[in-house]
DNA sequence: TATATTGGTATACAATAGTATAGTGATCGT
DNA sequence: ACGATCACTATACTATTGTATACCAATATA
């Protein structure tokens, strides 16, 4: 119902903007940190630096670049007490946490093609 | 069922192996060439000049580049025909095109996305 | 004979993404 | 007083991705 093929025309314009929302996903959860960072906070919420210890190999800047980025978008939540010294706790939303169907079918499809591509 | 939730440890390692499929997926439609092509391609078989012409912007260095990665990958059909001069068709494989639902699913959200982050 | 089209490739460059390393100021336990 | 921990930030670098431009041999059209 909602695929390129029920669209009678096909202009590149028209193209770009089936597209759009396609890209906005693959930007959002794309990259090398991001699925990682959504993953690991879909268990519980974590502090900056417990992330920091838990996903192994990045570094403080990409975190903070992510997390950023994750919580522009609604998927993080990021709430600071004011204990001292202050603690920051960064936490999956409902709404981040919806993507996990989308993960869930990208991850059944790249399921097959992985035993299709070792297969040969 | 197949949610990183429903696994009752989360090391470093399973992490890793939980998304390595989803990671294959957005490597294999990611990039800012791959969707123009897949999409492009949905409709109907091109030539090489004409898959150029359509999508507007590509040099033929990321064209060429793109399909072999998406042949090898088995998404699209390269089919040469011993016309003088020859002819090469690209099309999608049934494969291909079977990513169309999962495009579906990923758009359907970013289409949500879209409105969510617009109407702030 | 001259020009355009076919399906690309080669080389060099620019832009973006990610890494490495160091440092901040406040606070806490020893 | 000393070092460690908190949540980051700054600067400089490397690596990956994509662009620009030119070119190829074979054939078709003007």
């Amino acid at each position: 119902m909602n695929s390129i093929k029920d669209t009678p025309k096909h202009t590149p314009a028209e193209c770009k903007s089936f597209i759009l929302p396609v890209r906005d996903v693959i930007d959002l959860i794309g990259g090398k940190w991001k699925l990682p960072i959504i993953v690991t906070l879909s268990f519980k919420s974590y502090r900056f630096k417990e992330l920091e210890r838990e996903i192994v190999g990045i570094t403080p800047r990409m975190l903070s670049k992510e997390l950023k980025d994750l919580e522009i978008n609604g998927l993080v939540d990021r709430k600071e007490s004011a204990t001292t010294p202050i603690t920051v706790a960064y936490s999956l939303t409902n709404y981040g946490l919806s993507l996990d169907k989308v993960i869930e079918v990208v991850r059944d499809w790249g399921i097959t093609h992985r035993k299709k591509i070792m297969s040969k």
